[in-house]
DNA sequence: CATAACATACCAGTTGGACGGTTTCGTCAA
DNA sequence: TTGACGAAACCGTCCAACTGGTATGTTATG
């Protein structure tokens, strides 16, 4: 669909474009729904193209996993950059990252959902875990007090709130919560 | 499996061990193991018996969300009772019965996963969305402090980390969170 | 004996994925 | 510049296993 002006083939869009797919029925129509007649049928591409970006169904979801975590990266990354303070710095990125990845509409639709939804897969369970052992043993220094922890952990429950759409909470409440939390990763 | 020396048919028993066993599924193996000849063959009953409790897959998997919710409300109105101090007593009969929830072998085996999976599936969580609505009508009095928020994002954030099995956090550390964290409530 | 609680048999549609074919691409010699 | 050629990118077809669900039993229970 709308190749346009570009002629060339483009493997890396397509791949990019079938994950965008995936990821848009984990959200919308939850992991059952993700099958990869559904992912071909959807993308436009064949289920033989499908499976020659991705081996197998298993392949393809773990590579959804993996390109969500870079993303998350990423944002820490950027949001720690920003961050002058090394005390509490991760802990901070980590939450600004969360809060800043739930809004951007681009690529991946909800970050949140489709994270939740591939969590729900054990075998991508333990990759989350890897990654959240490596982070805690790489900023043991500036982040292991206790009140850190629990702002990473409010964050990951901030990030499941909105996951699941509970839109009580105005924005002004929300952002003196997050002033809160901000403070706490100071203390 | 099991019936032994109980000669009678236990409709509710054999209602309750196909929930067990769908419960089982879903957290070891995931969602998409959740298939009702997975759950049938499991349990021994057949997939006729299946049906027959729950005349559709949906109608089993709602079942046993609703089961979940209703083993949390009991749990939450227990640790209530317990506590004495109105301000916040919600907020920590919530963080108390998260807790409690997670240990205890018996029945669903582990809670916390089978929320999380069962959660991926977006009409469950329009059921998970009602909850929280009804809960945060319910104590808007006594737990609506930003503190209390915070403590109650921390608690889904913890009952996040422990069905991640984050299990880099000693016995110790945890209760000083958890201490913590029911300070939090009480400020 | 009516109804609930199961089991058994069966079905049409879907599933993941194997397979062989066809087009496109990069590259390197002529 | 060309063209050959192997690899990469992709398509269409086929299939056995499995899916959720129905229809029809059989047995127990009140």
């Amino acid at each position: 669909m709308s190749t346009a002006h570009h002629r060339k083939k483009q493997p890396l869009f397509v791949r990019q474009q079938l994950l965008d797919v995936a990821a848009r029925l984990a959200s919308e129509k939850g992991m059952m729904a993700v099958t990869l007649d559904a992912v071909s049928g959807a993308s436009g591409v064949s289920k033989g193209g499908l499976l020659h970006h991705f081996p197998s169904k298993n392949m393809l979801l773990e590579a959804l996993f993996d390109s969500l975590l870079e993303r998350l990266d990423a944002a820490i990354e950027e949001a720690m950059r920003a961050d002058p303070l090394p005390h509490g710095r991760f802990t901070r990125g980590y939450l600004h990252a969360c809060l800043a990845l739930r809004d951007q509409p681009q690529g991946t639709k909800d970050w949140a959902q489709v994270t939740m939804v591939l969590l729900s897969e054990p075998q991508l369970r333990q990759r989350w875990r890897d990654w959240v052992r490596e982070r805690s043993e790489e900023y043991v220094g500036t982040d292991s007090s206790v009140d850190a922890a629990i702002v990473r952990l409010a964050t990951d429950g901030l990030w499941l709130a909105d996951l699941l759409g509970s839109r009580d909470m105005d924005e002004s409440a929300r952002q003196r919560l997050i002033d809160r939390l901000v403070e706490l990763t100071q203390l």
